[in-house]
DNA sequence: CGAGGTTTTGAGGCGAGTCAAGGCGTGTGG
DNA sequence: CCACACGCCTTGACTCGCCTCAAAACCTCG
């Protein structure tokens, strides 16, 4: 597949001085289907990476922001990349990655610790829309949201900008990546409003006015933290 | 995290001459937040790597089949991995593994390709919980089962050994692997019945008589082509 | 043959979906 | 700069699919 990195790893020196492509939002970067010649690495802005059924259907698999890493795939992109708001992002031929992989074993380290907090990712959300409800998913998609703030800015975690939320992506791509409609999405929004812990200064902001309490329903001490869930039964 | 291969990949000859361990039904192979500090090899048995929440939700993440590779993580491992059924495998210090992937490239390629299958996966079962209804989950379920048999067993598409599905896990492993209750996994299977795409000879196993059917309700050509879900909106 | 567990089936409830209307924000053209 | 139009978001009323709770059927194993 194609996905995200989160932190500057070694292997992302290929990127130096690589050209760079800038999209507007709503461009496709990276067509289903199509052979995956280059690979990518975000500058600016945030993308969303999509399959979509034969009927229609759509699941957003993932939301990228600066520094995430496109091109997780042998030889074929099984997913598409779209941009959700302008965004700047430089490429390299998949060949060049490859053969740096190949040289630096540091890199090659880097390169597949990267890819398994992808497949951590992946496997997170498979636990929210698998078991969550409704409100606990936007919950958790908001502490989400604010840990790879906190990443991109590399700030502490009780940062106080971190409690101002951006929404970059609309309603409908929420509710496609968490499983949900649209409408459902707005009416948690409302509901963790109206219990206080969220207030919404506009429809693209959520700000967290009770960081314990969402993390308390999204069932999570910390995000990051090692041992997300719990183990007991 | 910890996972699955499903083809015999150069980087499994560290398991040649491996200790051996004997697993009863039920049993623990890998405790959630334990450090990895071995990796496995399935040589029989089903087994299945599970996270659970907090409040008790279970979700089974993956089942595993002989071949299947376990200690996709960096350090310590985020899930649970428990036998389904009585089970062999083989194991070497997690060291053993680092050092062939830096030395041999070719393995180290290798392994990146298992990891990327094993993230398609996770990403397959994303689509299902989050846009399928629960009987066509338990379609492509059984697909999914039948097309692990049949790299298993290495043989044709249409080799009739694969219309009889295996089923050693119980209901609920079924639905918590699902995102469903055990109850409406048990009406989907009827309605499957019903419907003249399977029967079922008992608990335990189901017949595919309509495969076409089942993988028209599943949205899927074919459940191994490189273009699963079709990329037309 | 009986006990315990698992699966199936049934009846009813509830959370999320559907369909539809209204509000709000943004951007554009007068 | 205002007015309007359009798209997105929210809210409401109603529906439906899956869940919950419960009982019966079945299977397994002593």
């Amino acid at each position: 597949m194609l996905f995200d990195a989160t932190t500057k790893d070694t292997f992302l020196n290929i990127f130096e001085g690589a050209p760079e492509r800038s999209l507007k939002a709503g461009d496709m970067l990276v067509h289903a289907g199509a052979e995956a010649e280059s690979v990518y690495n975000i500058v600016e802005g945030t993308l969303m990476v999509t399959r979509i059924g034969n009927d229609g259907r759509r699941q957003v698999m993932s939301f990228l922001f600066p520094d995430n890493f496109i091109g997780l795939t042998t030889d074929r992109y099984f997913f598409a990349v779209q941009a959700v708001t302008d965004a700047r992002v430089v490429s390299r031929p998949r060949a060049v990655l490859e053969s740096r992989l190949e040289e630096d074993a540091e890199a090659g380290k880097a390169f597949l610790n990267m890819v398994y907090r992808v497949l951590e990712n992946s496997m997170d959300l498979v636990y929210s829309i698998g078991q969550r409800t409704a409100v606990e998913r936007v919950a958790v998609f908001l502490l989400y949201l604010r840990n790879r703030q906190k990443v991109v800015l590399n700030v502490d975690d009780d940062a106080p900008v971190l409690s101002r939320i951006n929404l970059p992506m609309s309603r409908q791509d929420i509710a496609d990546f968490l499983g949900l409609k649209k409408e459902t999405v707005s009416r948690s929004f409302t509901q963790l409003d109206e219990r206080g812990h969220i207030s919404r200064p506009d429809n693209s902001h959520a700000v967290i006015d009770d960081l314990a309490g969402l993390r308390k329903l999204a069932g999570i001490q910390d995000f990051s933290s090692p041992l997300r869930p719990g183990q007991s039964r």
